[in-house]
DNA sequence: GTAAGGCTTCCAGTAGCTGGAAGGTCAAGA
DNA sequence: TCTTGACCTTCCAGCTACTGGAAGCCTTAC
């Protein structure tokens, strides 16, 4: 059983973050100690782990929910989990095309400005218009 | 003069966002009719037209604050400008490169998925390991 | 005995809005 | 004249996913 700071040691995840994982229900500690303590077992160290990969994986909390959901039951199919995976997939591909052309339009104005002294400025000029 | 309802219409923002940059003393109205409404002028209607343009662009309203102190102030140097437009080009090829790494990682992670009735799923065994 | 470090709860703040409630103002129509 | 609807006002709450801090209890070491 591990306390609070043993299992965000053992996660990598900062003891806040468990401590409010654990507000929201979304990973609960298996009990508490004689004084109060929240205690984990290995089962939520690994959810916790779980949390922390799908997170960084850029899926929100709720989407954690589900495929935490998916992770404990047995009986899920991987159809299920594949949907969530390609929806994620195509909303990364929507905001790497809509960064790009950000990126393209900015890098444009950016050339096309001689940063120096002189006051006149294509990027200025390119926001206004 | 336009109310700010029709400041949001001419800027193509909410009404209430358009309030909300006032509350921030970021773009302000040049004034107030007899009854309290607000009123904005040409002048901030084009600051307005402005702020949206370098929102859309990721900058942030700090940022937008410090723009618009740019836009507004006719002797500042290209320079200023450029400086902040090229931190912004930075951040943006940083999270280009994030993004397309994830996208990678999870696609690679569907694609092994059959997506099928079974449980075993490597997208999940991916993320737990 | 006390100091350090862990734990607890609760409250507030972050960014950038957005929604809603309660109420004032104004023009048009029955 | 009354009322309806569309404006506008302020203020408060909520969204995401934490993060920081205060006040206070518990345990261990010196």
């Amino acid at each position: 059983m591990y306390t609070i700071g043993d299992a965000a040691k053992a996660t990598n995840l900062p003891t806040k973050t468990v401590r409010y994982y654990a507000d929201i229900d979304l990973v609960t500690p298996s009990g508490r100690s004689d004084n109060g303590y929240r205690l984990y077992s290995d089962k939520e160290i690994n959810k916790l782990i779980f949390t922390r990969r799908a997170r960084s994986f850029g899926f929100s909390v709720q989407e954690c929910r589900e495929l935490l959901d998916l992770y404990e039951n047995r009986d899920r199919s991987s159809r299920d989990v594949k949907a969530i995976a390609v929806n994620r997939i195509k909303e990364i591909e929507e905001k790497l095309q809509e960064l790009q052309s950000l990126h393209d339009e900015l890098t444009h104005l950016s050339e096309t400005c001689n940063g120096d002294d002189r006051p006149d400025c294509p990027i200025i000029r390119g926001l206004a218009s």
